[in-house]
Parts: C-alpha cells; sequence; structure tokens
RNA sequence: GGUGCCAUAGCUCAGUUGGUAGAGCAAAGGAAUGAAAAUCCUAGUGUCCCCGGUUCGAUUCCUGGUGGCACCA
C-alpha cells in the first residue's frame, strides 16, 4: 500500500530538517505544501530549503514559479496529486510537508470543483468593492447566492468577494458547487503534526528572523519591491518592508519586530487550523524515533 | 538639597465634580473550499505605588513616604 506521509506544523517548528531526514529513510521524495515557498526569488524571507538541502532530496513545488505567476490551492491539489501519482510508481512513500493549511486539505480531502475565475470578472468585483463598499458586495450576494450568503462571514470582504465572482463567473450560486465531500485517494495519508510549547516555539520564530535577516532579507525584500502587488509577495517578512520603504513604518528596527509579530500570528493561526484535524498524531520535532516508529507500526 | 509635575491592564495612556475604572497596542481564543504567510471574528485582564487622615464610602481630596522626570541650586 502507498503511504503519504504529511509533516505538517507550524512556521519555524522545525519541518524541513526532519522531513529530508524522513524522506531518506523511507526512500521517498519530499513533495511541499508551502504556498511561499514555490516562488522563486524570496528564498531566504520564506525560509525555503537550501540548495544543499535540495540536493540530499529531490523536491517538488519549491522555487517552480515566478513572482509575477497567480497559483492557488485548487491548482495546488491538480498538480501536487499528479506529482504524488508519479512518485508512487517509484516508491511506496511520498512526504509532503508545509505549513500551508489549504494546501495540505486539498490533497489530502480534495476541494471541490470550482471554475478559475477570469480577469474580467475579478476586476469587476473589485470595483464594486473600492466603489461602493463592503455593503453593497454583500447585497449583491445576498441576490445571487442567498444560500451562501446566511452562511458566509460577512465582514470578511474576501470571502464575500469569492463568492460574489464565482456567481458571475458560473450565472449560478456558488453554494450549489460546494459539495463538503472528501475525496478517496489512492494512497493511505499519516499525518504527522510538529509542535513545541508556545515559548519555545515563539523563540525559534524570532531567531529564525534575526538569522533571515543577517542573511540578507532585505536586499531580497528590495529586490522583490517591484512585484509587490502579486500576491506571491503578500507574505510574512516582506510587506513590512514594503511599508517601511512606502513611510508606513518608521524605523529598521520596527520592521523586525512586526516581522517577528506576524510570524508569531501565522503560527497561531497554523496551530488553530491543524488542532481541528483529529487525523493528526502530534509529536515533539526531536521525538524523531517515535516519529518513525509511528509510521512503521501503521 | 529646593521647587514643580507624574505614578491606573504586559506597554502607551484616558478617566472617575468622591460610589472600586476603559481605549489603542500586545498577549489569548476562534472562523476557514481556487489570493490562505491571505482575510476576518471574540471575550478576558486590574492591591488604580505605599502608610495614614478626612468621609457612610478614597483610585479620586489632604499629610507623609517611595520611585521617576523636569527645572533651580
Amino acid at each position: 500500500m502507498k503511504k503519504l506521509i504529511v509533516l505538517l506544523g507550524p512556521t519555524g517548528v522545525g519541518k524541513t530538517d526532519l522531513s529530508i531526514r524522513l524522506a531518506q529513510r523511507f526512500g521517498a521524495s519530499i513533495v511541499s505544501a508551502d504556498s511561499r515557498q514555490l516562488y522563486k526569488g524570496i528564498e531566504i524571507g520564506t525560509a525555503a530549503p537550501t540548495p544543499e538541502q535540495l540536493a540530499q532530496v529531490p523536491h517538488y513545488f519549491i522555487g517552480t514559479h515566478t513572482l509575477e505567476q497567480d497559483y492557488s490551492a485548487g491548482q495546488y491539489e491538480l498538480d501536487a496529486l499528479q506529482v504524488i501519482e508519479k512518485l508512487f510508481e517509484q516508491s511506496n512513500y511520498v512526504v509532503l510537508t508545509g505549513g500551508s493549511m489549504m494546501y495540505i486539505d486539498a490533497v489530502c480531502n480534495g476541494m471541490d470543483d470550482i471554475p478559475t475565475v477570469s480577469d474580467a470578472v475579478r476586476k469587476q468585483v473589485q470595483d464594486i468593492y473600492q466603489t461602493q463598499g463592503l455593503v453593497a458586495l454583500q447585497t449583491l450576494l445576498k441576490e445571487l447566492d442567498p444560500a451562501h450568503y446566511q452562511k458566509v462571514d460577512l465582514c470578511n470582504y474576501r470571502r464575500v468577494m469569492h463568492a460574489v465572482e464565482v456567481c458571475l463567473e458560473i450565472g449560478k450560486p456558488y453554494s450549489t458547487l460546494l459539495t463538503h465531500s472528501k475525496k478517496e485517494r489512492p494512497f493511505s495519508i499519516i499525518k504527522i503534526g510538529l509542535n513545541r510549547p508556545r515559548p519555545e516555539l515563539y523563540e525559534r520564530i524570532n531567531q529564525r528572523v534575526e538569522i533571515m535577516i543577517a542573511d540578507g532579507l532585505e536586499e531580497e525584500a528590495k529586490r522583490a519591491y517591484p512585484y509587490k502587488h502579486n500576491n506571491s509577495l503578500n507574505t510574512v517578512g516582506f510587506k513590512e518592508w514594503f511599508d517601511f520603504w512606502d513611510g508606513k513604518i518608521e524605523s529598521k528596527e520596527r520592521v523586525i519586530e512586526l516581522i517577528q509579530q506576524n510570524s508569531r500570528h501565522y503560527a497561531k493561526r497554523q496551530l488553530t487550523w491543524f488542532n481541528r484535524d483529529t487525523e493528526i498524531t502530534w509529536f515533539h520535532p526531536t521525538d524523531e524515533d517515535k516519529i518513525i516508529q509511528h509510521i512503521e507500526g501503521l
């Protein structure tokens, strides 16, 4: 039986190192489930695997896209599944690792089939939001998809916008596409969660940011600055620099503090998401032997 | 040493004409179906610096401490 080892956890917990050792132990390749490490040119700020690490085990979805390319969890589901199936032809194990919650769920559970929104519709909906505000979008959603209007978080403009976009794109209610069903996969899934006590995790995050700065994060951000309007750069570690250069943050010290803080916030959100998933077995990253035993025991 | 100002949430501060208090930020908890490192939601929190005094009642007024800041010596 083919087994997908899913190694997940909050940012900075220590997934990369362990994923390489596990992959070597089980003769597997690594499929990254990280919505930012797949972009080329922001390696320092996203703590992407180093060239040395990449040389140790074949990696997929690291630095495969340009900063200008749009990408999505839905696209990732299709692409990753294709890669995983191919890798299972050579090995009984594949390691999926990363912290992008929705990317992991896309592979493990699947997402409903929703068409990609065209640029024209996206622009149209953005215009409504910018000129008439969120209330106008809410009203529009109430007309187009009353069922979803009842369920969606109406304060969250991204969600309201997306629902409206899809309704306009397909000409029927967005909610008719949502089945909330779990897709069957031709392999079994072993979910391993990595976590540390909160103070320990936060200390690691803070230190990692300091290391990024020493490694040249500012220069990397400067090179990325021309692309700042792309989604690839709506990213912790970059948006703070952009705000600094745009005069919205007063000092470099403050930039660093904010990167650390936003990283901690991100880690907390990841944990909130993962804590709902009862399929995860949790370990401290140093419990490598226990993790291997756990995988072999299944 | 003298004079003045200040001391309230983890931080910055507001406030109570005397009836034991509230903002922002932080921390915490939560939501989540193609932008997800995105986006959004929710409470909580207090020896109101210390000892006395006045008062039915003091965080608030008064005396004296302590600490900080400023100015004068």
